[in-house]
DNA sequence: CTGAAAGCGCTAACAT
DNA sequence: ATGTTAGCGCTTTCAG
């Protein structure tokens, strides 16, 4: 393995002077550089970022944990993430966490041990968690939810919910029902709130009788539609939690020969591609992913340089997207 | 920081037993462990991994280059190298590429820099890469195809498109059509292979007129569809590099008024998730993505640990799916 | 089984 | 601008 000496000998320079070649090529002189640069050449020498890493301490890299890699929604706002991470120089290490706390913890520790410098979180925040936030580790939490108790990113979840009851109120829909996310979810927390909130000032009364709880996959999204067709006073419209929700019960109504959104408008939250692949195409609510991507690196940075600063709470605008599956309501 | 020199002190031992502690603790007296444990948690000593890597000459790392981490077959593939991975030990480090050679040689240069000790690369090879195979830099290439020259675990590609072929064959079917990735894409080429040698065996002449060339996304597949709606002599049965396309050429075909699988035959690869969201589901042709995965880690772990008997294929079986999507030809 | 000590490859003072 | 040198935190011989 040829080391910084053998390109120092090579070069006939010293250590120090290859090391600034490395880091600060225009701290050197042009003729040391172009030695150097033809002994690197000629060795084929590559740095060892471990000893580099170890020496400098700093990793240069942050982890980002994400409850499930293959959602679009996540990998857009990874996508932002990486654009400030490589700007600055840093890699990001992708931890998929399976909902599973082990594994959060596991690349929590990676910090602890200095494998990272800091993590951004794409999970919310439960009141119960126990892997963040935790002392020493600089974190930042992306699409979070109300009271993170550490730097969060995210929209007005409770108030996009609100805008999409409002506006199904608007079409005359009296008797909206929801396909909620696990009600301890925080998300589901946010959004039901907002619900409420549009129900009450528009004084209709809430029915828990057609609240239904589902996990944010397709297949609850399903179950949940059958249990509407069953009920003996269903509601006309339905608030579904995440597009995959919303599709899932699309697809369950269409089963039973409801025409959607003629016998019940049905609306998601999230915009994932899918939206546009169903027929009908679904009206739902977007996030600013890749931007809040963004913005939840650049804090993150800011906070690994001990930037104090920081502001606890980033509130991004949504979107509210208007498409088939919402319909004035069949007087 | 607390290092493990305030260990030693603190327990009264040498740096040398503290890390045999943490390394191989059954190799220390029951005395000097419990100390040892004792002063570790006292002082909440959490070992330098970064120290430990470069010390040890080893990042017990793998990286694992993915081409699109919001496709959920992948997600299966990283889900299979994890298991693996984790129960020796190693971490995975997740390299979105998103189909960029200067980002691959990114990832690739994180093994050279003994960031990580090997790679796994989920984006089959192409004659012109650059990135790998590269001395030096041990890796195999999963979900890969026919002419690798690196280790490779896959399907047989080529069979698999066969008895697809040969399926709509036997419902009667002798006009099918195709809807490739690109031309150029080794998975592409290894399907139409087969394709064509099924064409061949059952005496039906290759016609390039049906043939539309895709590109793996869901709007490739419903343009495509759409010229095929405009042949005065199109196919009865189309053939689907994936299920992207398939499903977009499904839509497609629907918001033309076609009825499938009645009016057009329609099978897909892959056997993503949608295939049982969309109506009708799709016909299809199963990787076995996360025994892949779990292989070409297997295959992986011991090219690192030097053993130098590792075959070069690993060649998988498929399954072939049969939904609603497919159906004899209307007489 | 344990301690002493060398040194991994590099960076960062510091001196020249 | 460059060289010298100490030492990051840990592992790993090697003696004892």
């Amino acid at each position: 393995m040829t080391t910084i000496r053998d390109v120092a000998k090579e070069a006939g320079l010293s250590t120090g002077t290859i090391s600034k070649v490395l880091s600060a090529p225009n701290t050197v002189s042009q003729k040391s550089l172009l030695r150097a640069q033809a002994a690197i050449k000629k060795l084929n020498y590559k740095p060892n970022m471990l000893a580099q890493k170890f020496r400098s301490k700093q990793s240069k890299t942050i982890v980002v944990m994400v409850p499930d890699i293959a959602n679009l929604f996540f990998a857009q706002v990874i996508s932002g993430i990486e654009q400030v991470a490589q700007k600055s120089g840093y890699s990001v290490l992708l931890g998929d966490t399976k909902d599973s706390t082990e594994r959060e913890l596991e690349f929590v520790r990676m910090v602890e041990t200095r494998l990272a410098d800091g993590i951004i979180n794409l999970r919310p925040y439960a009141q119960d968690d126990t892997s963040l936030p935790k002392e020493g580790v600089i974190a930042v939490n992306s699409a979070s939810c109300e009271n993170t108790p550490y730097t969060s990113v995210r929209i007005d979840n409770a108030d996009a919910a609100k805008t999409v009851i409002n506006y199904l109120i608007s079409l005359g829909h009296r008797r909206i029902g929801v396909i909620s996310g696990l009600k301890k979810n925080p998300h589901s927390i946010d959004r039901m709130r907002g619900y409420k909130l549009a129900l009450q000032q528009a004084n209709i009364e809430f029915d828990p009788s057609i609240i239904v709880e589902g996990d944010f996959n397709f297949w609850s999204g399903l179950n949940a539609s059958e249990q509407f067709t069953r009920m003996q006073n269903p509601p006309t419209a339905l608030f579904c939690m995440n597009d995959e929700m919303a599709i899932g019960a699309m697809k369950g109504f269409i089963n039973k020969g409801y025409r959607i959104p003629e016998d019940m408008s049905i609306t998601g939250f999230d915009n994932i591609e899918a939206c546009r692949y169903f027929t009908p195409t679904l009206t739902t609510v977007a996030q600013p992913a890749e931007s809040m991507g963004r913005k939840s690196a650049e804090a993150l940075l800011r906070l690994i340089d001990g930037d104090t600063s920081v502001q606890n709470e980033f509130i991004l605008p949504y979107e509210f997207i208007i498409r088939e599956s919402t319909t004035a309501i069949n007087q």
